[in-house]
DNA sequence: CGTCAACATAGACGCATGTCGAAATCAGAG
DNA sequence: CTCTGATTTCGACATGCGTCTATGTTGACG
């Protein structure tokens, strides 16, 4: 789908919810909704894989670049990315022979929201 | 065997490392870091907790505060609380009776820049 | 049509994790 | 010192998760 040239998302939406983490107590629903997520991230192959996938040349990249730097099966790696797509954190399409991955920037986007740090009720090396 | 052990990283600090995710490949180090704070994330009820720790009147609270809201036991409120205390996400001392809680925004504030999605890399100029 | 290459799925195995009840520790009040 | 309430620790159990090997599926190409 639609994964032509310009395209880097489509709003693809991902807001999945929340307002940030520190400012009023997560719903049961949406804990559990944002911990799947996190728990997608909670690997460290996966978090390896998004990385690479992102940082690729073009922001994707096929399951054949992805086998080589890791030390796992390729069905392993496979199974990774299936979580990583199921989490809503990459997409992936097949082209021909070879079948490519890329994030999703507006799940991790809605993620980094929910954990900023507001106020820093503790004073930080930031601004000051 | 008091409260000092465990401590990767004591302070506010937790930088933990690493520029965003979608700009260079993660090290296996790094990942295997950054792995175990969102493992910690991973769970819907120490999300709650978290949450619920950071909305806190005075942006801490105290166990009893927090065994209420949630229908597991009270060890095993204990039992998250240590795994975001060892993951380096809340902090907490004894104080008389209670033990209070508290966020560590450093460490949220790390994941979160982690997760940030660059402005788009390619493709359309933000209109920002 | 047949074969090869790229990926995905299926089933199995072992270790980690969430949960509990019970017992231990700790701090304050009599 | 002892009693009491708050919290952590301790085993124990069931489930989940990462990994593997083996097999299936899909597309390209001769």
């Amino acid at each position: 789908m639609s994964k032509s040239e310009l395209v880097v998302l489509d709003q693809d939406e991902a807001a999945v919810c929340c307002s940030p983490l520190v400012r009023e107590p997560l719903g049961e629903t949406d804990a559990a909704e944002l911990a799947r997520m996190f728990k997608a991230l909670s690997d460290p192959v996966r978090l390896r894989l998004l990385s690479l996938i992102a940082s690729y040349e073009g922001g994707e990249a096929c399951v054949c670049d992805l086998t080589g730097p890791f030390d796992v099966s390729q069905p392993t790696i496979s199974h990774h990315l299936k979580v990583l797509r199921e989490a809503g954190l990459v997409g992936s399409e097949r082209r021909g022979t070879w079948v490519y991955y890329w994030v999703l920037p507006g799940a991790l986007a809605s993620l980094s929201a929910l954990l900023q740090a507001p106020g820093e009720p503790r004073a930080r090396a930031a601004a000051r």
